[in-house]
RNA sequence: GUCCCCGUAGUUCAACGGAUAGAACAAGAGAUUCCUAAUCUCUAGAUAAGGGUUCAACUCCUUUCGGGGACACCA
């Protein structure tokens, strides 16, 4: 039974007993204490119970508490206020251990997603120019995000949407032929060399270089892996955004103004329409995005999108929700902003990048760290805070770390199993009491539940913050609990946990993208 | 002016509305006859300010002050 079964267990055993006791329907939530002292899990809705019928929450939480028998427990306390707290039984932490073992890289698998098709789409920065720290944020997280989900059971794509059409390809054009009309600059644009006159072709060829040779280099010096990039100009070759702007039309969602081809999105709690075909016959952007949606909802079918954005595109969420809305695809659309990003280097912010003339890119990090370490750190921080990547944390102490903290405790599993000569099955872990060998048990076990939060709620930063935690405890467990002893079955025994750790590590860095090293 | 994000320890970040606000780096003190000291143990240190809601607020509402972003027939 693992630890999100035994939640539910509670869940249902407290709601039971709180019908019997006091003929009510109460939804239960089940916390988490943060203090080991307060058990497992915990429950306060007798705290909720005292003050809407004016008993004492006490014995609210006593009456509860005598309706609920179950081997799942060492003990069941109540605290004042009114806490009800819980402990797991070792017997049952201890038996899951043995699953782990067992399922190896496929412990924390649920079936959350099971047939739930979901799309990420990530990154998708313009190909005019290198990827920078700011729209490359996006490339750990989307990434991630796709891993948790696919941990969870759902199907996931990866996708990338390569905005190849428009004006600022022709802006590309113009800058790669140096006329007046030039917007980008730098040692990146020199080095393109494209024939012709055309602007909007030598745009084109442009951006297909920069594409391929650039920004794909960098998302795969990153570790992350497209299913599918997605072109727009596909999208206007196919006819496919004027069959969108047929559908919108068909269902009065248009009108005509000065010109312009205006789409109702104030129905949908837009604060202003938006245009769709401009008095120049051109079409928008969101035109584009719509269709491209259209395409995602219809033809592949996804039960859920989500689209990772810079926080400069917030003004676009609401036009882009009000066309999948009006197209019948309410509430599958998620967006999800990423703040902006400074690199701080000895406290100060970098700006630019040194050889480019751009912002800073992903390319500059790159260059001196590891893949590892810029995942590791774009992942600690929440999706809604400004990322201040601490460059001198990530390079200059470099063994002081999470991320190497985290690698090597991996690496020093790796090394007493090398030592040990055949690990045997273990039948229990009879032998195993030591307040450090049942808190790691316990940590490893929580994987589950991380996997299960992450996926629900996208809070990705929760998963860094669990490899660092296992990790500490694995590094306790180190320091008290000798693995190499001489009774056998005593030593048998911490192999096998330290093997079930192993998994859990190697586990939760696969997940992150980020290399498990057997040596350090 | 309107809208969004943020303000937590010296610094960078955490904390489903719950119990004593957690880490890491930096600072100070200690631990190695033993599986990698890239480790462990201990000490000191914080919710921007004011109201409100709640049995319970970093978390919700509100005002003020700060920082960032968005307000296109650009993409």
């Amino acid at each position: 039974m693992s630890s999100m079964d035994i939640r539910k267990e509670i869940k249902s055993l407290v709601e039971d007993s709180i019908k019997k006791t006091h003929k009510k329907d109460f939804t239960v939530q089940v916390l988490k204490p943060k203090d080991k002292a307060h058990g497992d899990f915990a429950v306060s809705v007798a705290l909720e119970i005292g003050k809407e019928m004016k008993i004492n929450p006490m014995d609210v939480a006593l009456d509860i508490k005598k309706n609920i028998k179950s081997e799942l427990f060492k003990k069941i306390e109540i605290v004042s206020p009114g806490f009800i707290n819980f402990f797991v039984s070792e017997k049952i932490i201890k038996q899951e251990i043995k699953t782990v073992l067992k399922e190896k890289e496929k412990f924390g698998n649920l079936e959350i997603g099971k047939g739930k098709k979901i799309q990420v789409e990530f990154v998708s920065a313009n190909p005019t120019g290198p990827l920078t720290v700011g729209n490359g944020r996006g490339g750990p997280f989307g990434d991630v995000l796709g891993n948790v989900f696919k941990k969870a059971g759902y199907k996931v794509e990866k996708a990338y949407y390569v905005n190849d059409f428009g004006k600022q390809i022709l802006s590309l054009g113009h800058s790669i032929l140096k006329d007046e009309e030039a917007k980008y600059s730098g040692e990146y644009i020199d080095a393109l060399k494209v024939k012709g006159n055309d602007a909007y072709e030598v745009g084109k060829k442009g951006a297909e270089i920069i594409l391929n040779e650039m920004i794909k280099k960098t998302i795969d010096k990153l570790g992350i892996k497209y299913d599918e990039w997605f072109f727009e100009s596909v999208l206007h070759k196919k006819g496919e955004i004027d069959k969108t702007i047929e559908t919108l039309k068909k269902k009065d969602l248009t009108y005509e103004n000065e010109g312009a081809l205006w789409f109702k999105s104030t129905n949908f709690k837009d604060e202003r329409d938006r245009v769709l075909i401009k008095e120049n016959k051109e079409k928008t952007y969101l035109a584009g995005d719509i269709a491209y949606h259209k395409y995602k909802f219809e033809k592949k079918k996804f039960d859920k999108v989500i689209n990772i954005w810079g926080a400069d595109h917030f003004g676009d969420v609401a036009g882009l929700k009000a066309g999948v809305e009006a197209l019948g695809y309410k509430d599958k659309l998620e967006v999800i902003l990423l703040q902006f990003v400074t690199v701080l280097k000895d406290g100060v912010p970098v700006k630019m990048s040194k050889r480019l003339g751009t912002a800073i890119t992903m390319d500059d990090l790159l260059e001196e760290l590891s893949s590892d370490v810029v995942r590791f750190f774009f992942l600690e921080k929440s999706a809604n805070t400004h990322l201040a990547f601490n460059f001198n944390l990530a390079k200059e102490q470099s063994e002081k770390n999470p991320v190497f903290y985290v690698q090597y405790a991996y690496a020093r599993i790796s090394s007493i199993l090398k030592k040990a000569e055949n690990i045997k099955t273990v039948k229990e872990f009879s032998l195993l009491n030591e307040k450090r060998e049942i808190e790691l048990m316990k940590q490893i076990l929580k994987f589950k539940e991380v996997i299960e939060d992450t996926s629900m709620d996208h809070q990705l930063q929760r998963i860094p913050q669990y490899a660092i935690d296992l990790a500490t405890t694995f590094h306790g467990f180190y320091q008290d609990c000798q693995v190499l002893v001489e009774d056998k079955e005593l030593k048998n025994q911490r192999l096998n946990l330290i093997l079930a750790t192993q998994i859990t590590l190697k586990n939760v860095l696969d997940l992150m993208g980020v290399s498990a090293p057997e040596k350090m």
